[in-house]
DNA sequence: AATAATTTTGACCAAACGGTTAAAACATAT
DNA sequence: ATATGTTTTAACCGTTTGGTCAAAATTATT
């Protein structure tokens, strides 16, 4: 965990990073931000004026890991079942890599939804009208041609993102009910889990 | 919403039920809920010592919530296809009078996953294992009877939990990205996916 | 009607909070 | 060396927060 080189706007938005995701923007204190900086209190203010504005630039952070990774696989000219099969693996392996950003980002939304409305304009939109509209022709295509069985391409995409976020996000429940907090089950089912919701989701509208 | 002939203690609880589910534990205001209860702030205290035990009251009513229903599911003595169109159904429908709890108990546990700790003890547990395990076994004897493509039970609670609550718990993402934040077509998205979530399910398990 | 027990309130408090400010420390340019 | 601009700090401020308390209002008991 090298934090030696950074300047002292990046060990803020580390510092930031972490309080928020584990307190959320209500319960995250600036002080504590400060500390885990090894800073001043009044550097966070110098740098980032506001609690609101510090918080915004790593809510942006977090949203944005996420997102391309779905455009992505929209917009490339693979047929469905490769989609699929790219975006399961891709998504899963960012997950791992970043397990408390979607329950961070989804927390913070279920708060204030319209945080989002301005990232949008930055991140999706426009383009997405036709991704989705897109996506969705070559889905009845294939669809027509027999590949697939019937689905719309919203019913589809939900699907294959909540059987990737859904196990993460609602981890403290899962692990608790099902594997009796036991947190190397839970690790061993997750892994499991990888090939399973790849094939599982691809059998599933395979004609 | 007659809310007339509740006793202090209910609208206390009433009043926290929404303050805490809208702003989370560390958002809410003792005052905020006080006023939205109509009494003095002291009252609050007087009848729940703190903000920990009023929150951890109003958490458990959520929680207890949601967790009956999986129980019922996995104890009854039905064959698997039906035991998930019970689920999907009465689950989706409670959802639907309840959208904002599984939001709300998310955001808590992830924020502290140890309030679960002292619930498990009045909720699940204990039953639990057995319950898991005799669902599995009813699974896997259906498996070799050639009802059901291989499946192990966990990945299939967690398909069928994960496609009916992460559309409600993921809301503004969905209705942004997918719907162009248009209430309606995602309320729509909603009503149809009913009916798809449950057929879709048994489809993809249906040998 | 008087007394006791319960419920409700307004006023208050110490601590914690986000944010400010003036000065110190540091780096850079002349 | 000196002046100038930037970064960092300690001390401070007004407000908000969860919580307390003694007294008032209400209800129940005798």
């Amino acid at each position: 965990m090298a934090k030696q080189e950074l300047n002292t706007e990046e060990k803020i938005l580390h510092a930031a990073r972490d309080v928020f995701q584990k307190k959320g923007m209500t319960g995250a204190r600036m002080q504590e931000i400060a500390d885990k900086a090894g800073i001043n209190k009044a550097l966070l203010h110098y740098y980032y004026r506001t609690k609101d504005k510090l918080f915004e630039k790593v809510f942006e952070m977090a949203f944005s890991l996420f997102i391309p990774k779905v455009k992505e696989m929209m917009g490339s000219d693979k047929p469905i079942l490769e989609k699929i099969e790219f975006f399961v693996d891709s998504y899963l392996n960012l997950l791992q890599k970043h397990p408390y950003i979607p329950g961070f980002v989804i927390s913070e939304l279920n708060r204030n939804p319209d945080i989002l409305v301005n990232l949008f304009e930055k991140n999706v939109r426009l383009q997405q009208d036709n991704m989705i509209e897109s996506l969705n022709q070559q889905i009845q295509n294939e669809v027509s041609q027999g590949i697939l069985k019937p689905i719309s391409a919203q019913n589809l995409m939900v699907n294959a993102i909540s059987l990737c976020l859904f196990p993460i996000v609602a981890r403290p429940i899962i692990q608790g009910v099902l594997f009796d907090n036991d947190k190397k089950e839970y690790e061993g089912f997750l892994q499991q889990r990888k090939d399973f919701v790849k094939e599982y989701l691809i059998n599933s509208i395979k004609a």
